[in-house]
DNA sequence: GATGAATGAGGATTCATTCAT
DNA sequence: AATGAATGAATCCTCATTCAT
């Protein structure tokens, strides 16, 4: 039912909710104003109130907005009985990777907006999503340590934090690798390209070190 | 010679610097007004302009005094002949989540204000620090490999972020893992020391398990 | 001619009007917003600038038909040759008490909105009605001081503002009058009628005293 | 206590006090803006906010400075042995006329906004100062009972009630009064002083034929 | 060296009204 | 005839900073 909330943003409600995902992402919630966002969306400064109610409720319109939608991705992995526990736990890794690259900017905003991260309603939302991704990884794991593949003793929140936490990681810093590796003259397009290759084959092989028995 | 400017501040400065960091790190910098401050601190709305020039000078003065001031900390490792490159990857591991977990808030502070992070003077300590961080790991990778203790074609950015990322991430979920793990019952500090040891134990296994030659 | 826009009121209308007389009584015109009028009557944002012009048209509106509206009531009394001048006046100190306790809401907006007052209009409605019942007033204390009856050197503008001033501050203190008398556990109902019966007994027995020939 | 409160206002702090209460009176509590007293008083917008905290914490500052102000004025006259119970009851009644018509602005302002008299504070302050002047006038009556010069069975109340009431109506329709009569060319002050002298023999002439034992 | 008073600029929000449908 | 969407203007208030002392 947090769906169909989701589904009936009109086209301007959308399109503020995509330009506020960015500001905050750049300048942080209370570093951007609702005149900004207005300008930036082209559109009146009384809308952000008139369809979201406040700044705030904004801001977790964006948050419900998000995780509803991604929610379901991951769920079809597990099922999959043709994939091996390491096909899948790279399915995952591609997975994540591959939705954080796209949605940077609001990776970015969870990461910073700690503060509405414990209003009561994103709150729930959020650790109902990370707890059924853990739940998922923890079955995965299970059935890799049954069939031999996977080593015992593995704490699920420490490997996905690892996943979680580098992704973020890397990708917040890009600029300062770029830099110390001296990659200036890449295109913006290749270069994400470049880290996203870069990072999930680190990862993968990262997971492979850990995990297998040897 | 940022050290300089270090030493010279008195009580009243690192009294500030310290409520706003603290102040900062729970509210973000735009959250947080002057007064805030002011009020927790104990001391005039004015002696913040007054001592800082401004609310942004204050909050470069936080990251030049942090910064600078861990700045230190690992630089002796490498110079101890009598470890091994893993000792020494494992001392940087253990210092790096010490001084983590005793500097929280200033770590989240760096993890949100993004901001902040391209003011030029802090951008440039940062830059200094990292690249200087990740030169000293690469020696002791590079001693490793020649060593045959450790496995080639290793990126150290992405070592690098694993272990800040994955620290970073499973420190900043901690309410989750509480919860999620029923901890609810420990005592704070247990609970500190508990992740500390828990996220030392498996980032210096990961660590092993992928730089190892098997 | 005003009577004729008075009656031309729907249904719609009359609720509208009926609502925002309700709460421009409990908060003020200002105090009170179309939206909230809306909310509260059931009806669209847009009908009171639809159907009124503008909120400001609407009070004008409350004026025109609660003042037009019983402007008639008393006029029959003086033309009763049956009637001595005492009974007259008390005839008309029921007249007021009823209207005044039936109507509270718009007695209190009376008093309330002064600004309102001053509009053309309704200025000229308010003077003409009372210069009428000043009128017809001074006729029957006339009448009174011709039959022997009433004392001379009475100024009608006074003993009005007796008659009106009293019960609109009795009226509009009863909640200090029920404190200070220690009748909370009257039922509503009963303590208005309380009220009515005692404010009429007091303001003949005054009249009676003041206007007498002794 | 409460004086201790009042007089500690500062010059800046009194006229802001004065230029609100005035335009309060004119134009309503919600009518008026903070932007219209600080431009009629020459201050900065800000300094309302800064002084008083908020709006309605101003309008409570009005109130406060007012009631307290005149709390102590009519105490005396009870304890004049030498004055008859008529003659103590006639100071009562010029005393409140003379506040009155000194303190029109903020009469009307008490008339007007009823939602303030709710206010925790305020309210007490006021039910305290009627109840006191409603006990002191009870004595009063008392005393004359004792003394053969007034009837009994008079409701205090209601007594009250018709001083303040026909006090009020007189003074907020002096305009109505001024046009019914024709007294235009009267200078304002004529004015004032006509009305005054007029409402105060009424009262007088008109509480002792209430009172007087025939 | 330190501070209380003061302020202009900008914050989010609500307002009554309009207009296309 | 009736209304949902939309908006410019105005609301109160808080902000970081300055300045005289």
């Amino acid at each position: 039912m947090q769906e169909a909330k989701t589904i009936d943003y009109n086209e301007k409600q959308v399109q503020i909710i995509e330009t506020a995902e960015r500001l905050f992402a750049a300048k942080g919630f209370e570093g951007t104003s609702v005149r900004d966002i207005a300008q930036e969306a082209g559109i009146n400064i009384a809308m952000i109130s008139y369809y979201f109610g406040s700044k705030e409720k904004l801001i977790e319109a964006i948050f419900a907005y998000r995780i509803s939608y991604t929610r379901l991705t991951i769920l079809n992995v597990i099922n999959d009985e043709a994939m091996s526990p390491t096909e899948k736990l790279e399915r995952i890794i591609d997975s994540y990777i591959d939705k954080m690259m796209k949605n940077q900017c609001f990776y970015r905003l969870m990461a910073q907006e700690r503060s509405i991260l414990e209003v009561q309603n994103i709150s729930e939302l959020i650790y109902d999503s990370k707890a059924r991704n853990m739940e998922m990884v923890k079955k995965i794991l299970q059935e890799g340590q049954k069939k031999g593949e996977f080593r015992k003793n593995i704490d699920v929140a420490l490997l996905m934090a690892t996943m979680i936490g580098t992704s973020n990681h890397f990708t917040s810093s890009q600029a300062f690798y770029r830099r110390y590796n001296n990659l200036k003259d890449m295109s913006d397009e290749d270069f994400q390209k470049y880290l996203k290759k870069k990072l999930g084959t680190y990862l993968k092989t990262l997971f492979k070190s850990l995990l297998t028995v040897q």
